[in-house]
DNA sequence: CCTTGAACCTGGGCGC
DNA sequence: TGCGCCCAGGTTCAAG
């Protein structure tokens, strides 16, 4: 479920509950995620305001009012809700709504900036999501976070950025741009929908978006342009909602409406002009979706 | 350094 | 209905 405009829907969806909020108690309720969750998470958090919502890449960062930051990631099956309490102390009020409540691991108690008691419901049914605490200082430095590489939004992602990281690259498109450390934020949906809107191969090799030199060629440019709208619009519809996926107030994203090649296999691609139909294939271990006709 | 593949976990969908 | 198999938005290791 979430690449970097699902966990950015997922922030701005926590935003307006978290942001100005006091953490009245922390529950852990299994701590073994893709790796233990810190031993000290209560104690870190509880009494402490929270100061803002941030995210770098696929990554959730809530900062709090003495500059520790919980960095949150959601792995494949990772989501927030939120719900209203009538009473902020932890246990005995809990409900069981659905079965998922089985995979409901950490709950934030907070009292809103407007007065109002909320829990904070982390739940990931698979377990491969993982949290951190860190410092604002500290974080950049961060071992999950130091080698990330351009975020995709705002302006930094332009050709020239981009031939600088598929340069010398022997790694077909796809694998490059999954790999974090080039583009910090894209997943499996991003990167196929991505090179569909440019045209481009997923087998193609990185390095012949790149001139000898290290300039960017005009293939390198439409990339640049198609992952940066691609995510522009992904963030804009709210994000994808795969199987039952939703955002922390219960809504939908309506992005996997426009996918125009992921998960679309057999079917006829929809580039004006083109003929052609969607193939399955298998890259590094993933499915891959693109058009054989239209994309080059 | 680079690349690929397995591992981590649960649940849904499909064929039989 | 039930079982077994394959597949799923990600990251991190180990091995070649």
């Amino acid at each position: 479920m979430p690449e970097l405009p699902e966990v950015e829907t997922v922030r701005r969806g926590l935003q307006p509950a978290m942001e100005g909020a006091l953490v009245t108690a922390v529950e852990t309720r299994r701590p073994e995620l893709r790796f233990p969750l810190p031993g000290n998470l209560a104690e870190a958090l509880t009494g402490h305001h929270i100061a803002a919502l941030g995210r770098r890449a696929k990554y959730l960062a809530i900062e709090l009012d003495d500059a520790t930051v919980l960095v949150c990631h959601l792995g494949m099956s990772g989501s927030f809700r939120i719900e209203e309490t009538a009473t902020e102390a932890p246990g005995g009020f809990y409900h069981e709504r659905s079965k998922d409540v089985a995979h409901d691991h950490v709950i934030l108690h907070l009292r809103g900036a407007d007065g109002r008691a909320r829990r904070i419901i982390y739940n990931d049914p698979r377990r491969f999501g993982f949290m951190f605490l860190t410092t604002r200082a500290d974080m950049q430095s961060h071992p999950h976070l130091k080698d990330l590489g351009i975020e995709p939004t705002g302006n930094a992602l332009d050709a020239e950025a981009l031939a600088q990281v598929l340069h010398n690259r022997k790694a077909p498109l796809k694998a490059a741009l999954l790999d974090q450390r080039a583009i910090a934020g894209l997943g499996n949906i991003y990167v196929c929908e991505a090179l569909w809107r440019a045209g481009l191969s997923p087998k193609r090799a990185a390095r012949t978006l790149v001139r000898a030199d290290g300039a960017p060629t005009p293939r390198c440019a439409l990339l640049a342009e198609a992952v940066r709208t691609v995510i522009a619009d992904a963030i804009a519809a709210g994000g994808s909602s795969l199987r039952d996926y939703r955002q922390a107030d219960g809504s939908l994203g309506y992005f996997q409406h426009t996918f125009a090649v992921y998960d679309r296999e057999g079917q006829p691609c929809v580039r004006p002009g083109c003929s052609g139909t969607v193939r399955r294939t298998v890259q590094s271990g993933r499915s891959t979706f693109h058009c054989t006709t239209c994309q080059k």
